[in-house]
DNA sequence: CTTCTATTTGGCTATATTGCCAAACAGCCA
DNA sequence: TGGCTGTTTGGCAATATAGCCAAATAGAAG
């Protein structure tokens, strides 16, 4: 794989990778729902503020919401609810690991 | 976010994450056309046969790919083609991010 | 200006991931 | 059996990530 390659999929990757950890494919799935502040997100995730903040702005970097200042709050959002098809696949590799395992213990 | 639903998410993520570096995206992107032995992924790979040996089984644990032995090679393919819609989700993720970068250039 | 609230950043430790090498393993063939 | 090829596993060092606390920043309101 010569360099270009390996920047292109390294890319797209780091994308993919955002969204792979358990709290912010949370947070993923409550911007589907809509806007959402920092403070209710904390509030929902349960942990510190600051690392809410990191989640947030990991997904930030990699493209996948948006942030909007208002006022002393910052609201974030969706910027590219394809991201939500994930969840579809997702439930559908679950699916198949779970048919297999019957399968197999039949 | 209670024990049950953080468990959810983290199984999700899970199988995002195992999407989530270059490499191993650059196999399931190979995977798309068809299986492949190992060998041939490591000479496209251009890495260690251990390292993409390693990563074949972080897909495969995941539930995205499937290993069959055939003779003393192993072949890998994919188990859910779906996971080629997040190649369409990614493009489409840096269309937004390369176009506003433009935007705000201007 | 001071204080208060909301958020981000810096810094730290604990943990996880990556990639290489060497060694183990498995199937094939002489 | 012994050797050969293809693959996986163990182990290690380097690097990256996660989450907490404390401190910095920014806007709002007194």
């Amino acid at each position: 794989m010569d360099d270009s390659t390996r920047r292109k999929y390294d890319s797209r990757a780091r994308i993919i990778k955002a969204m792979g950890h358990g709290t912010r494919l949370f947070l993923v799935d409550e911007l589907s729902r809509g806007e959402r502040c920092v403070c209710e997100l904390q509030e929902l995730v349960g942990a510190d503020m600051s690392t809410v903040s990191k989640h947030l702005a990991v997904l930030r970097e990699a493209g996948i919401v948006k942030d909007e200042k208002r006022g002393n709050q910052v609201f974030y959002s969706l910027r590219c609810p394809c991201v939500l098809n994930f969840f579809a696949c997702v439930e559908s590799v679950m699916q198949t690991s779970a048919t297999q395992a019957v399968e197999l213990a039949r």
